[in-house]
DNA sequence: AATAAATTTGAACAGTGGTCAAAAAGGATG
DNA sequence: CATCCTTTTTGACCACTGTTCAAATTTATT
C-alpha cells in the first residue's frame, strides 16, 4: 500500500474500494454505510464523495470487476478438457458457486432493487447473461430455444437468491446444488 | 370504517394495516416509512408503536394474511375440476402469478434479508412450502424426490424474483411464465 | 367531579446518504 | 523562502430513517 510522508495510507479509489469490499462481504450492501467505510480508512465520509459521486457508484465499481470475473469463470469452464456434458454441468454449477461465494456482490449484480444502483448497472447483467446463454446453447446436445435457456438461468438465480437470504455458504448446499443442476441438465437432454 | 365522535377515523391495527398495505403495494417495504404511514392516517408516527412494536411486526401482520391467501389459492387449484396435469400446471403458474401480483408482499415473504423481518416470519414460509410440496407430489405422474420438488420451487422463486426487481406485472410476462412452467412440467413427466 | 386507565403526542436519539463552504495540503514558480 | 494556484479534506448541515418515552391528552370508571 502506498503511504504518504506522514505514514498514513494514501486515499485513492483503490483503497476505498478495498475497504468497501471487505465490509460488503461481511455486512452486505445495505448494512455498509459511507461513514463506516470512512471510519475504517480514518478519513471523513465527505472525502469519499470526492472519488465517487455516491454510494451506488462506489459499489458499482466493486461489482463491475465481478461481472468480468464471472465471465472469466465461464470461459475457464469452456476451455477445460472435459466433454461437453461435463462442461455444461460445470457452467451451471459454477454460476451457483459464484453467487454463493460472492453473496454481497451477487446481491448488487442481480438482486438489489435500488434505482440508483440499477442506473449504474446499465447493460452489464445482460452482457454477462448473453455470454452465459451462448455457452449453454453451444454445449447442449439438442437445440435449445431462447426461452428455454432463460428458464435455466432463472432456475439458477432462484437457487442462489434463496440461500443468499439466509447467508448459507456454497459448501453447505453443494449437494443440493448438484441435484438442482442435474435436474436442469437432464432437461436439456431429451 | 369506524369513526369516533369527532368524525376522525379511529386508530386501530386494521386501519394502520390498510394504509400500510396500500403504501407497500405502490412503494415497497424499504420505501415506506412509519412517518409516511402516520401522515396518511393523520396521526403521529409514535402512535403506531402503540399498536405494533416495530416496523417489522406491522409488515409481518400484513404478509401473514398472504401466506394464508397463497395456501388458499393452491387449494382452489386442487379442488378444481380439471385433470391432474392441468392442476399441476395451474399450481406452478399460480405461484408465479401470486408473486407478481403481490410484489411488495412477496418481497417480505420470500426475499427481504432484514433480520427483524426474518425473526417474525418464523415458520410461515416453510409451512406454506410444505403445502406446496405436498400438492406437487400428489399431482405429479411419477414419484418425485424431496430434492426435485425443492428444485421446482426454487425455479419458480427465481422467476418471480427476477421480474420483481424491475417491477414487471404478471400479464407482461405471462407468456414467459407459461413457458417456464411448461419446462418444469415436462421435467416431472419422464 | 374525581380518579384511573388507555391512548396520543412530539421532542429527542442515533443512525443514514448527500452537499458544500471553508480549511488544509501539495506543487510550481519567482 | 514566499507567493500563488490547484487538489484534496474536513465537518457542519440538510432531510430523512426507525425507535423510545415522558408528558399531555382523551376516554372510561367510580
Amino acid at each position: 500500500m502506498k503511504n504518504n510522508k506522514m505514514g498514513k495510507t494514501e486515499l485513492t479509489r483503490q483503497v476505498i474500494m478495498e475497504v468497501a469490499r471487505e465490509l460488503l462481504i461481511e455486512k452486505g450492501y445495505t448494512n455498509v454505510s459511507m461513514r463506516l467505510i470512512a471510519n475504517e480508512i480514518n478519513c471523513s465520509h465527505g472525502a469519499i464523495y470526492y472519488y465517487f459521486k455516491n454510494k451506488a457508484e462506489l459499489f458499482y465499481a466493486l461489482v463491475e470487476e465481478h461481472f468480468l470475473m464471472l465471465d472469466q469463470k465461464m470461459t475457464e469452464v469452456i476451455v477445460d478438457s472435459c466433454d461437453r456434458k461435463e462442461k455444461l454441468r460445470r457452467l451451471l454449477l459454477g454460476f451457483i458457486e459464484f453467487g454463493l461465494t460472492n453473496q454481497g456482490h451477487y446481491e448488487i449484480m442481480f438482486l438489489i432493487k435500488d434505482e440508483e444502483v440499477l442506473h449504474f448497472l446499465n447493460k452489464s447483467p445482460s452482457k454477462t447473461y448473453e455470454k452465459f446463454a451462448n455457452y449453454v446453447a453451444e454445449l447442449s446436445d439438442r437445440q435449445l430455444t431462447i426461452k428455454e435457456i432463460w428458464s435455466i438461468f432463472l432456475s439458477l438465480h432462484g437457487f442462489v437468491t434463496h440461500y443468499l437470504r439466509h447467508i448459507v455458504s456454497f459448501s453447505e448446499v453443494e449437494d443440493m446444488a448438484n441435484s438442482h443442476v442435474a435436474m436442469l441438465l437432464k432437461w436439456t437432454e431429451n
